[in-house]
DNA sequence: ATAAACATACTGGCAAGCCGGTTTTTTTAT
DNA sequence: ATAAAAAAACCGGCTTGCCAGTATGTTTAT
C-alpha cells in the first residue's frame, strides 16, 4: 500500500477532504451517531439482543471510541434515554407554542403518541423493562425518568391552568393514564396487533380527553 | 448412609413416602413447577435475566428434566404465556358469573387489574418485549396471542350486548383501549412509579369506562 | 507537548444447548 | 400374575459461542 509516501503533503490531495472539526465537535457527532444507532438497534431487536459491538457497527464507528464516551453498556443506554427525552420536550414545546390554547390539549395526544410509538419511544420501552435485570440501570433510571417526568407534568398543568382546571390531583391522574395507554397501546404494536384497531383505541381517547374537559370546564366555574 | 437396606420393602416404611405417581401426574406437576419458577424470575428479573439453570433451580428441578419437556427456552417461554393466559380467562369467568350482569362491566376492571398487574401479566409483559430479538418468539407467540385475545373479546362482547349495546367497533376500541391503558399502567408499577399515582389513573379508568357505557345506553334505545 | 479522541486485539465469564447415562413408569409377552 | 422390554422422565457435566469490559497502541486537536 504506496500510501505513505508524501502524498498527502502535496498541495492538490484532496482525495479525503478533511473536515478539521473540534474536539466538541467530534464528541457530540459521535454521541448523536451512538444514541441514533443504540435507538434503532434497540427497536429492531430489544434489549438484551442489542450488543455493544452491533451498536458501533451500525454507528460505523469502532468499539474503542464507544468505550471512550460511555464505559459501560448501562451508562449508553441511560444516556440514550436522556436524549430521547430531551428531544421529546423541545418537539412538545415546538409544535405547541404554535398554536392557540384551545386546541393545544387535542393536539397533545397526537404529539405524544407520534414520540411514544416512535422508534426512540420503543427504544426507551425496552430500557425500562430491563430495569428488573440489571442493577445500575435501577438505580440510574428512576432519577432521569422522574426529571422529565416532572417537567412533562409541569408543561401539562400550565395548558390546563390556562384552560381553567384546578383540580391538581385530576390533572395527575389524567397525565398518568393517558400516557400509559399510549405506553400499552406502543407495546401493541410492537407486538403486532392490527394499526386499524390501535387507531380505534387512540380515537376513543381523544374522545375521553375531551369528555374530561368538558366535565373539568364545567366544575370550574 | 445405611438407607439402602430393604428398609423400603418393609410394610411400615415412610420414611420417604412414595408417591408412586404416573406419569401424566409428573408431567403435569413437572410443568406446573416450571411455570410458576418461570413467571417468578421473569417478574423479579426479566426476560434476559431470566436464565434456565435458574428457572430450574428456583422450581427445584433439574435442568435435564426441564430439557426433557422444553428442549429450549423460547418454547417454555410461549408455554408460559399459555398457562398464564388460561388460567386469567378461568379467573375471569370464574369471578364474574357469580355477579349479576350489571355489576359486571366495572368489576372487569378490577380482575383485569389483578391480572394485567400481577406476576403473571409481568411475565407475560417481559415475554412479549423480548419478540423483537427472537425470531423463534416472534413466529410463535402472536399465533398464542390472537387466540386468547380473541377469547377475551367474546367474552367481553358477550357482556356488552347483555347490556343492550350493539357497536361492534366501538366495543372492539374500547376494549383494546383500556387492556393497554392497564398494561401501561403495569408497566409503570414495574419501573417504580409512586402506586398512589397509578390508583388515581384507574379511578380516572373506571370513570371512563361507566361514562362510556351511558354513552352506548342511551344511544342504543 | 500533551491530552483527548479513536482504533485493534484480547480476555474472562456465562448461558444455551447437547449428550451420555440412570431411574421410574407403562406396555408387551409369557 | 409376572418378568422382560420399551418408553418416558430425569439427571448433571461439558462445550461452544458470544458478549461486556479491558488493555494497549495510534491519530488528531489544543
Amino acid at each position: 500500500m504506496p500510501k505513505s509516501t508524501s502524498a498527502a503533503a502535496t498541495a492538490h490531495a484532496a482525495a479525503p477532504p478533511r473536515p478539521r472539526r473540534t474536539n466538541a465537535e467530534r464528541s457530540s457527532e459521535m454521541r448523536r451517531k451512538l444514541f441514533d444507532a443504540s435507538i434503532s438497534c434497540l427497536h429492531d431487536y430489544g434489549y438484551a439482543a442489542t450488543t455493544t459491538a452491533m451498536v458501533a457497527e451500525r454507528a460505523g464507528v469502532s468499539r474503542g471510541a464507544m468505550a471512550h464516551h460511555f464505559s459501560t453498556k448501562t451508562e449508553l443506554m441511560v444516556a440514550v434515554v436522556e436524549d430521547v427525552f430531551e428531544r421529546d420536550l423541545h418537539f412538545y414545546r415546538e409544535r405547541l407554542d404554535k398554536l392557540p390554547l384551545r386546541e393545544r390539549m387535542d393536539k397533545l395526544i397526537d404529539l405524544a403518541w407520534k414520540a411514544i410509538s416512535g422508534e426512540g419511544g420503543q427504544a426507551v420501552l425496552h430500557i425500562m423493562l430491563a430495569m428488573p435485570g440489571d442493577a445500575d440501570l435501577r438505580t440510574r433510571l428512576p432519577p432521569v425518568i422522574g426529571r422529565v417526568g416532572e417537567q412533562g407534568r409541569e408543561l401539562i398543568r400550565r395548558l390546563a391552568l390556562a384552560a381553567g382546571v384546578k383540580n391538581k390531583a385530576l390533572i395527575d391522574a389524567s397525565v398518568t393514564l393517558h400516557l400509559a395507554a399510549l405506553r400499552g397501546l406502543a407495546l401493541e404494536s410492537i407486538i403486532g396487533t392490527d394499526p386499524r384497531s390501535i387507531q380505534g383505541a387512540l380515537k376513543l381517547l381523544r374522545t375521553y380527553l375531551s369528555y374530561l374537559q368538558n366535565v373539568l370546564a364545567a366544575g370550574a366555574h
